[in-house]
DNA sequence: TAGATTGTTAATCGATTAACAATC
DNA sequence: TAGATTGTTAATCGATTAACAATC
Protein backbone atom coordinates (compact mmCIF):
# COMPACT_ATOMS: atom_id res chain seq x y z
CA UNK A 1 0.00 0.00 0.00
CA UNK A 2 1.31 3.00 -0.72
CA UNK A 3 0.80 5.99 1.97
CA UNK A 4 -0.31 9.48 1.02
CA UNK A 5 3.17 11.40 0.26
CA UNK A 6 3.36 13.43 3.00
CA UNK A 7 5.25 17.09 1.35
CA UNK A 8 8.93 17.90 2.81
CA UNK A 9 7.40 20.53 4.44
CA UNK A 10 5.79 18.92 6.89
CA UNK A 11 9.31 16.93 7.20
CA UNK A 12 11.40 19.79 7.67
CA UNK A 13 9.36 20.94 10.72
CA UNK A 14 9.16 17.33 12.50
CA UNK A 15 13.02 17.86 14.20
CA UNK A 16 12.15 21.34 15.77
CA UNK A 17 9.16 19.68 17.41
CA UNK A 18 11.39 16.56 18.26
CA UNK A 19 13.79 19.11 19.95
CA UNK A 20 11.39 21.37 21.80
CA UNK A 21 9.48 18.10 22.97
CA UNK A 22 12.52 16.94 23.94
CA UNK A 23 13.51 19.98 26.10
CA UNK A 24 9.94 19.49 27.87
CA UNK A 25 10.60 16.13 28.42
CA UNK A 26 13.94 16.79 30.35
CA UNK A 27 11.63 19.69 32.21
CA UNK A 28 9.76 17.17 33.60
CA UNK A 29 6.54 18.31 31.80
CA UNK A 30 4.23 15.42 30.77
CA UNK A 31 1.67 16.70 29.24
CA UNK A 32 1.20 19.61 26.31
CA UNK A 33 -1.71 21.25 24.03
CA UNK A 34 -1.13 22.09 20.77
CA UNK A 35 -1.85 25.72 21.97
CA UNK A 36 0.91 25.58 24.86
CA UNK A 37 3.02 24.57 22.10
CA UNK A 38 1.80 26.99 19.96
CA UNK A 39 3.17 29.74 22.56
CA UNK A 40 6.67 28.52 22.28
CA UNK A 41 7.42 27.45 18.72
CA UNK A 42 5.84 30.36 17.17
CA UNK A 43 3.76 28.56 14.93
CA UNK A 44 -0.01 28.15 14.82
CA UNK A 45 -1.70 25.47 17.26
CA UNK A 46 -3.36 24.60 14.14
CA UNK A 47 -0.45 23.74 11.91
CA UNK A 48 1.08 21.04 14.64
CA UNK A 49 -2.74 19.59 14.95
CA UNK A 50 -2.11 19.63 11.00
CA UNK A 51 1.26 18.37 10.72
CA UNK A 52 1.10 15.58 13.64
CA UNK A 53 -1.96 14.08 12.30
CA UNK A 54 -0.38 13.50 9.05
CA UNK A 55 0.73 10.14 10.97
CA UNK A 56 -1.45 9.37 13.42
CA UNK A 57 -3.75 10.57 16.40
CA UNK A 58 -1.21 11.19 18.98
CA UNK A 59 -3.14 13.29 21.17
CA UNK A 60 -6.71 12.99 23.36
CA UNK A 61 -9.21 15.33 23.26
CA UNK A 62 -9.32 17.34 25.98
CA UNK A 63 -6.18 16.34 27.29
CA UNK A 64 -3.61 17.27 24.72
CA UNK A 65 -0.59 15.50 23.82
CA UNK A 66 1.67 13.21 26.30
CA UNK A 67 5.21 14.45 26.16
CA UNK A 68 7.25 11.67 26.29
CA UNK A 69 4.95 9.38 24.00
CA UNK A 70 4.59 12.34 21.58
CA UNK A 71 8.35 12.60 21.19
CA UNK A 72 9.01 8.89 21.16
CA UNK A 73 7.05 8.98 17.94
CA UNK A 74 8.35 11.59 16.17
CA UNK A 75 11.29 9.46 16.74
CA UNK A 76 10.03 6.64 15.05
CA UNK A 77 8.81 9.11 12.65
CA UNK A 78 12.33 10.01 11.77
CA UNK A 79 13.88 6.70 11.72
CA UNK A 80 15.64 7.56 14.50
CA UNK A 81 15.10 4.41 16.02
CA UNK A 82 17.12 2.14 13.92
CA UNK A 83 20.67 2.64 13.36
CA UNK A 84 22.17 3.69 10.72
CA UNK A 85 25.82 3.14 9.83
CA UNK A 86 27.59 6.10 8.56
CA UNK A 87 30.65 7.04 6.91
CA UNK A 88 32.67 10.34 5.96
CA UNK A 89 33.98 11.15 2.31
CA UNK A 90 36.76 13.68 2.82
CA UNK A 91 38.66 14.14 6.22
CA UNK A 92 39.02 17.71 6.22
CA UNK A 93 38.19 20.22 8.55
CA UNK A 94 34.28 19.94 7.83
CA UNK A 95 34.15 16.03 7.97
CA UNK A 96 36.03 15.89 11.85
CA UNK A 97 33.97 18.70 13.08
CA UNK A 98 30.82 17.12 12.15
CA UNK A 99 31.93 14.21 13.78
CA UNK A 100 32.53 15.99 16.84
CA UNK A 101 29.48 18.27 16.63
CA UNK A 102 26.64 16.85 15.85
CA UNK A 103 25.69 14.17 18.53
CA UNK A 104 25.78 11.27 15.74
CA UNK A 105 26.14 8.09 17.98
CA UNK A 106 23.54 9.72 20.05
CA UNK A 107 20.62 9.85 17.62
CA UNK A 108 21.50 6.27 16.40
CA UNK A 109 23.42 7.80 13.83
CA UNK A 110 26.86 5.61 14.01
CA UNK A 111 30.18 6.20 12.73
CA UNK A 112 31.88 3.55 10.86
CA UNK A 113 34.84 4.80 8.82
CA UNK A 114 36.29 8.03 6.81
CA UNK A 115 38.30 8.13 3.94
CA UNK A 116 40.21 10.53 1.84
CA UNK A 117 42.22 10.62 -1.05
CA UNK A 118 45.17 12.78 0.40
CA UNK A 119 47.71 9.58 1.36
CA UNK A 120 49.31 12.27 3.60
CA UNK A 121 46.20 11.49 6.23
CA UNK A 122 46.13 7.45 5.78
CA UNK A 123 46.13 6.67 9.29
CA UNK A 124 45.60 9.15 10.69
CA UNK A 125 42.65 9.11 13.67
CA UNK A 126 39.55 11.04 13.72
CA UNK A 127 37.67 9.74 16.66
CA UNK A 128 39.38 6.38 17.02
CA UNK A 129 39.12 5.47 13.32
CA UNK A 130 41.51 5.51 11.01
CA UNK A 131 41.24 7.38 7.40
CA UNK A 132 41.34 4.77 5.07
CA UNK A 133 41.86 5.18 1.21
CA UNK A 134 39.24 5.35 -1.13
CA UNK A 135 40.20 2.13 -2.69
CA UNK A 136 38.80 0.29 0.46
CA UNK A 137 35.37 2.38 0.17
CA UNK A 138 33.71 -0.40 -1.85
CA UNK A 139 35.05 -3.40 0.52
CA UNK A 140 34.22 -1.52 3.49
CA UNK A 141 30.76 -0.55 2.24
CA UNK A 142 29.95 -4.03 2.03
CA UNK A 143 31.23 -5.36 5.14
CA UNK A 144 29.71 -2.96 6.86
CA UNK A 145 26.18 -2.46 5.95
CA UNK A 146 27.08 1.28 5.54
CA UNK A 147 23.67 3.52 4.42
CA UNK A 148 24.88 6.87 5.06
CA UNK A 149 27.82 8.66 3.08
CA UNK A 150 28.36 12.32 4.45
CA UNK A 151 30.16 13.60 1.46
CA UNK A 152 32.34 17.04 2.70
CA UNK A 153 34.58 16.67 -0.46
CA UNK A 154 35.60 19.38 -3.66
CA UNK A 155 32.43 20.09 -5.69
CA UNK A 156 34.37 18.51 -8.61
CA UNK A 157 34.87 15.55 -7.07
CA UNK A 158 31.17 15.02 -5.43
CA UNK A 159 29.79 13.41 -8.48
CA UNK A 160 31.99 11.00 -9.12
CA UNK A 161 31.81 9.78 -5.75
CA UNK A 162 28.92 9.97 -5.11
CA UNK A 163 28.24 7.52 -8.54
CA UNK A 164 30.54 5.48 -6.93
CA UNK A 165 28.94 5.01 -3.50
CA UNK A 166 25.83 4.68 -4.84
CA UNK A 167 26.83 1.37 -6.55
CA UNK A 168 28.54 0.24 -3.38
CA UNK A 169 24.65 0.38 -2.21
CA UNK A 170 24.56 3.16 0.11
CA UNK A 171 21.11 4.19 0.66
CA UNK A 172 21.31 8.57 1.73
CA UNK A 173 23.83 11.06 0.84
CA UNK A 174 24.50 13.81 3.32
CA UNK A 175 26.03 16.72 0.79
CA UNK A 176 28.11 19.13 1.63
CA UNK A 177 29.83 19.54 -1.48
CA UNK A 178 28.69 22.82 -3.83
CA UNK A 179 26.92 20.79 -6.40
CA UNK A 180 23.80 19.40 -6.83
CA UNK A 181 23.94 15.87 -7.06
CA UNK A 182 21.83 13.79 -9.56
CA UNK A 183 21.03 10.25 -8.66
CA UNK A 184 18.58 7.28 -9.30
CA UNK A 185 15.15 7.54 -7.65
CA UNK A 186 15.36 5.80 -3.92
CA UNK A 187 18.25 7.35 -3.21
CA UNK A 188 18.09 10.07 -0.70
CA UNK A 189 20.21 12.98 -0.79
CA UNK A 190 19.64 15.70 1.68
CA UNK A 191 21.73 18.98 0.91
CA UNK A 192 23.61 21.39 3.22
CA UNK A 193 24.69 24.48 1.05
CA UNK A 194 27.04 26.09 3.27
CA UNK A 195 27.30 29.33 0.55
CA UNK A 196 23.81 29.60 0.05
CA UNK A 197 22.88 29.41 2.92
CA UNK A 198 25.72 32.31 3.62
CA UNK A 199 24.63 34.34 0.84
CA UNK A 200 20.95 34.63 2.13
CA UNK A 201 22.11 36.02 5.33
CA UNK A 202 23.63 38.58 3.25
CA UNK A 203 20.83 39.65 1.16
CA UNK A 204 18.19 39.74 4.34
CA UNK A 205 20.54 41.99 6.06
CA UNK A 206 21.35 44.22 2.93
CA UNK A 207 17.76 44.43 2.05
CA UNK A 208 17.15 45.32 5.84
CA UNK A 209 19.89 48.30 5.29
CA UNK A 210 18.65 49.41 2.28
CA UNK A 211 14.75 49.85 4.00
CA UNK A 212 16.26 52.08 6.81
CA UNK B 1 9.40 53.69 -0.10
CA UNK B 2 8.93 50.31 1.19
CA UNK B 3 9.11 47.96 -1.42
CA UNK B 4 7.16 44.69 -1.65
CA UNK B 5 8.03 42.40 0.42
CA UNK B 6 9.78 39.33 -1.11
CA UNK B 7 9.25 36.00 -0.19
CA UNK B 8 11.92 33.51 1.85
CA UNK B 9 11.13 30.82 -1.32
CA UNK B 10 12.64 32.89 -3.56
CA UNK B 11 15.57 34.09 -1.68
CA UNK B 12 16.49 30.75 -1.16
CA UNK B 13 16.38 30.38 -4.75
CA UNK B 14 18.48 32.77 -5.35
CA UNK B 15 21.97 31.52 -4.41
CA UNK B 16 21.25 28.34 -6.77
CA UNK B 17 20.59 30.21 -10.17
CA UNK B 18 23.73 32.50 -8.92
CA UNK B 19 25.87 29.10 -9.01
CA UNK B 20 24.66 27.86 -12.18
CA UNK B 21 25.22 31.34 -14.09
CA UNK B 22 28.28 31.70 -12.38
CA UNK B 23 29.50 27.54 -14.48
CA UNK B 24 27.30 29.52 -17.59
CA UNK B 25 29.92 32.05 -17.01
CA UNK B 26 33.25 30.18 -16.27
CA UNK B 27 32.42 27.89 -19.56
CA UNK B 28 32.01 31.10 -21.52
CA UNK B 29 28.38 30.78 -22.57
CA UNK B 30 27.18 34.58 -22.88
CA UNK B 31 23.23 34.10 -23.42
CA UNK B 32 20.75 31.56 -21.84
CA UNK B 33 16.91 31.50 -21.88
CA UNK B 34 15.08 30.74 -19.13
CA UNK B 35 14.03 27.42 -21.01
CA UNK B 36 17.53 26.36 -21.24
CA UNK B 37 18.29 27.46 -17.90
CA UNK B 38 15.10 25.41 -16.49
CA UNK B 39 16.14 22.49 -18.37
CA UNK B 40 19.70 22.04 -16.60
CA UNK B 41 18.30 22.90 -13.07
CA UNK B 42 15.13 21.30 -13.23
CA UNK B 43 12.67 24.32 -12.54
CA UNK B 44 10.06 25.54 -14.54
CA UNK B 45 10.99 28.22 -17.22
CA UNK B 46 8.09 30.17 -15.71
CA UNK B 47 9.60 30.21 -11.95
CA UNK B 48 12.64 31.67 -13.30
CA UNK B 49 10.88 34.61 -14.88
CA UNK B 50 8.52 35.13 -12.07
CA UNK B 51 11.42 35.08 -9.42
CA UNK B 52 13.63 37.48 -11.86
CA UNK B 53 11.44 39.61 -12.28
CA UNK B 54 10.69 40.44 -8.50
CA UNK B 55 13.98 42.23 -8.66
CA UNK B 56 13.56 43.79 -12.27
CA UNK B 57 14.04 42.98 -16.21
CA UNK B 58 16.94 41.33 -16.50
CA UNK B 59 15.96 40.17 -19.98
CA UNK B 60 15.40 40.40 -23.59
CA UNK B 61 12.11 39.28 -25.59
CA UNK B 62 13.78 37.67 -28.09
CA UNK B 63 16.72 36.86 -26.69
CA UNK B 64 16.88 35.67 -23.19
CA UNK B 65 19.23 36.54 -20.42
CA UNK B 66 23.24 37.80 -20.69
CA UNK B 67 24.56 35.17 -18.63
CA UNK B 68 27.46 37.71 -17.18
CA UNK B 69 25.09 40.64 -17.07
CA UNK B 70 22.81 38.24 -14.72
CA UNK B 71 25.51 36.75 -12.89
CA UNK B 72 26.43 40.08 -11.86
CA UNK B 73 22.96 41.76 -10.81
CA UNK B 74 22.03 38.61 -8.88
CA UNK B 75 25.43 39.07 -6.86
CA UNK B 76 24.29 42.74 -5.93
CA UNK B 77 20.58 41.48 -5.18
CA UNK B 78 22.46 39.35 -2.97
CA UNK B 79 24.71 41.98 -1.23
CA UNK B 80 27.97 39.93 -2.36
CA UNK B 81 28.92 43.48 -4.17
CA UNK B 82 29.54 45.23 -0.20
CA UNK B 83 32.64 43.52 2.04
CA UNK B 84 31.14 41.98 5.28
CA UNK B 85 33.44 41.79 7.92
CA UNK B 86 32.49 38.26 9.88
CA UNK B 87 34.15 36.72 12.99
CA UNK B 88 33.44 33.69 14.42
CA UNK B 89 32.53 32.73 18.03
CA UNK B 90 33.72 29.37 18.95
CA UNK B 91 36.89 28.17 18.00
CA UNK B 92 36.72 24.28 17.63
CA UNK B 93 36.76 22.07 14.99
CA UNK B 94 33.54 23.63 13.27
CA UNK B 95 34.54 27.23 13.47
CA UNK B 96 38.05 26.27 11.95
CA UNK B 97 36.41 23.98 9.08
CA UNK B 98 34.26 26.71 8.18
CA UNK B 99 36.62 29.42 7.71
CA UNK B 100 38.92 26.86 5.21
CA UNK B 101 35.92 25.41 3.69
CA UNK B 102 33.69 28.18 2.44
CA UNK B 103 35.09 30.29 -0.07
CA UNK B 104 34.27 33.25 2.25
CA UNK B 105 36.59 36.18 1.14
CA UNK B 106 36.06 35.57 -2.78
CA UNK B 107 32.24 36.39 -2.12
CA UNK B 108 32.83 39.48 0.21
CA UNK B 109 32.74 37.94 3.38
CA UNK B 110 36.26 39.29 5.15
CA UNK B 111 37.15 36.84 8.33
CA UNK B 112 38.41 39.19 10.95
CA UNK B 113 38.41 37.48 14.32
CA UNK B 114 38.03 34.36 16.55
CA UNK B 115 36.65 33.83 19.87
CA UNK B 116 36.39 31.35 22.29
CA UNK B 117 36.00 30.78 26.16
CA UNK B 118 38.87 27.82 26.30
CA UNK B 119 41.99 29.63 27.80
CA UNK B 120 43.83 26.83 26.44
CA UNK B 121 42.90 28.01 22.25
CA UNK B 122 43.85 31.70 23.02
CA UNK B 123 47.12 32.68 21.14
CA UNK B 124 46.60 29.94 18.47
CA UNK B 125 45.95 30.91 15.00
CA UNK B 126 43.53 30.18 12.58
CA UNK B 127 44.43 31.39 8.89
CA UNK B 128 46.65 33.15 10.56
CA UNK B 129 44.94 34.87 12.88
CA UNK B 130 45.10 34.53 16.38
CA UNK B 131 42.25 33.11 18.78
CA UNK B 132 41.38 35.90 21.04
CA UNK B 133 39.13 35.26 24.38
CA UNK B 134 35.63 36.68 24.99
CA UNK B 135 36.37 39.94 26.96
CA UNK B 136 37.83 41.51 23.77
CA UNK B 137 34.99 40.62 21.73
CA UNK B 138 33.08 44.46 22.74
CA UNK B 139 36.39 46.53 21.25
CA UNK B 140 36.89 44.37 18.63
CA UNK B 141 33.54 44.63 16.69
CA UNK B 142 33.16 48.42 17.39
CA UNK B 143 36.72 48.93 16.21
CA UNK B 144 36.58 46.67 13.45
CA UNK B 145 33.51 47.07 11.99
CA UNK B 146 32.19 43.62 12.02
CA UNK B 147 28.57 42.87 10.74
CA UNK B 148 28.45 39.08 10.77
CA UNK B 149 28.99 36.40 13.43
CA UNK B 150 28.99 32.83 12.87
CA UNK B 151 28.40 31.35 16.43
CA UNK B 152 29.72 27.35 16.58
CA UNK B 153 29.08 26.93 20.58
CA UNK B 154 27.13 24.78 22.24
CA UNK B 155 23.10 25.46 22.63
CA UNK B 156 23.49 26.44 26.30
CA UNK B 157 25.51 29.16 25.23
CA UNK B 158 24.21 30.46 22.20
CA UNK B 159 21.73 32.79 23.23
CA UNK B 160 23.34 34.63 26.13
CA UNK B 161 25.68 35.19 23.53
CA UNK B 162 23.87 35.99 20.86
CA UNK B 163 22.56 38.68 22.97
CA UNK B 164 25.88 40.47 23.44
CA UNK B 165 26.54 40.53 19.70
CA UNK B 166 24.15 42.02 19.06
CA UNK B 167 24.63 44.70 21.91
CA UNK B 168 27.70 44.90 20.58
CA UNK B 169 26.36 46.21 17.23
CA UNK B 170 26.57 42.91 15.12
CA UNK B 171 23.86 42.95 12.01
CA UNK B 172 23.98 39.16 11.04
CA UNK B 173 24.09 35.68 13.10
CA UNK B 174 25.12 32.81 11.28
CA UNK B 175 23.96 30.72 13.45
CA UNK B 176 25.08 26.08 14.08
CA UNK B 177 23.89 26.20 17.72
CA UNK B 178 20.91 23.48 17.81
CA UNK B 179 18.30 26.30 19.12
CA UNK B 180 16.46 29.17 18.06
CA UNK B 181 17.66 32.45 18.61
CA UNK B 182 15.25 35.37 19.49
CA UNK B 183 16.37 38.26 17.97
CA UNK B 184 14.68 42.12 18.11
CA UNK B 185 13.62 43.19 14.58
CA UNK B 186 16.53 44.03 12.30
CA UNK B 187 18.97 41.41 13.14
CA UNK B 188 19.17 38.58 10.52
CA UNK B 189 19.66 35.36 11.63
CA UNK B 190 20.36 31.83 9.51
CA UNK B 191 19.91 28.68 10.97
CA UNK B 192 22.28 25.64 9.42
CA UNK B 193 20.60 23.13 11.93
CA UNK B 194 22.40 20.51 11.08
CA UNK B 195 21.08 17.67 13.30
CA UNK B 196 17.54 18.99 11.70
CA UNK B 197 19.30 18.20 8.08
CA UNK B 198 20.69 14.86 9.26
CA UNK B 199 17.08 13.55 10.80
CA UNK B 200 15.45 14.80 7.77
CA UNK B 201 17.62 12.23 5.72
CA UNK B 202 17.34 9.71 8.01
CA UNK B 203 12.99 9.74 7.72
CA UNK B 204 13.66 9.66 3.76
CA UNK B 205 15.76 6.51 4.07
CA UNK B 206 13.59 5.11 6.27
CA UNK B 207 10.11 6.03 4.14
CA UNK B 208 11.30 4.77 1.27
CA UNK B 209 12.69 1.72 2.27
CA UNK B 210 9.36 1.33 4.17
CA UNK B 211 7.76 1.36 0.73
CA UNK B 212 9.26 -1.46 -0.60
C1' DT C 1 -21.88 16.22 33.17
C1' DA C 2 -19.16 20.43 31.72
C1' DG C 3 -14.85 21.96 30.01
C1' DA C 4 -11.02 21.31 27.31
C1' DT C 5 -8.76 20.15 23.38
C1' DT C 6 -8.22 17.13 19.72
C1' DG C 7 -8.96 15.50 14.79
C1' DT C 8 -10.75 16.97 10.62
C1' DT C 9 -13.32 19.59 7.26
C1' DA C 10 -13.79 24.02 5.11
C1' DA C 11 -11.93 28.63 3.93
C1' DT C 12 -8.11 31.39 2.97
C1' DC C 13 -3.87 32.57 1.55
C1' DG C 14 0.32 32.29 -1.03
C1' DA C 15 3.25 30.14 -4.28
C1' DT C 16 3.74 27.82 -8.63
C1' DT C 17 2.50 27.07 -13.29
C1' DA C 18 0.26 28.25 -17.62
C1' DA C 19 -0.86 31.37 -21.10
C1' DC C 20 -0.23 35.12 -23.96
C1' DA C 21 0.34 39.93 -25.28
C1' DA C 22 4.32 42.93 -25.60
C1' DT C 23 8.57 43.63 -27.76
C1' DC C 24 13.25 42.84 -29.07
C1' DT D 1 9.18 41.58 -40.99
C1' DA D 2 8.95 36.90 -38.64
C1' DG D 3 10.56 34.30 -34.84
C1' DA D 4 11.85 34.01 -30.29
C1' DT D 5 11.43 34.86 -25.72
C1' DT D 6 10.50 37.93 -22.17
C1' DG D 7 7.41 40.24 -18.60
C1' DT D 8 3.10 39.85 -16.64
C1' DT D 9 -1.65 38.53 -15.89
C1' DA D 10 -4.68 34.70 -15.00
C1' DA D 11 -5.46 29.90 -13.47
C1' DT D 12 -4.14 26.23 -10.66
C1' DC D 13 -2.31 23.99 -7.06
C1' DG D 14 -0.80 23.23 -2.42
C1' DA D 15 -0.03 24.74 2.16
C1' DT D 16 -1.65 27.25 6.09
C1' DT D 17 -5.19 28.86 9.03
C1' DA D 18 -9.84 28.93 10.90
C1' DA D 19 -13.76 26.70 12.57
C1' DC D 20 -16.22 23.26 14.77
C1' DA D 21 -18.09 18.69 15.66
C1' DA D 22 -16.31 14.68 18.05
C1' DT D 23 -14.78 12.97 22.26
C1' DC D 24 -11.96 12.44 26.27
Amino acid sequence: MVEKEISQAVISRLPRYFRYLGELKDEGIERVSSQELSDIMQVTASQIRQDLNNFGGFGQQGYGYNVEFLYEEIGKILGLDRKHNLIIIGAGNLGQALVNYVDFERRGFLFKGVFDINPALYGKKIRGIEVQCMEHMNQFVRDNNIDIAVLTVPKTEAAEIAERLISYGIKGIWNFAHVDLKVPEGIQVENVHLSDSLMKLSYNISRFQKDM
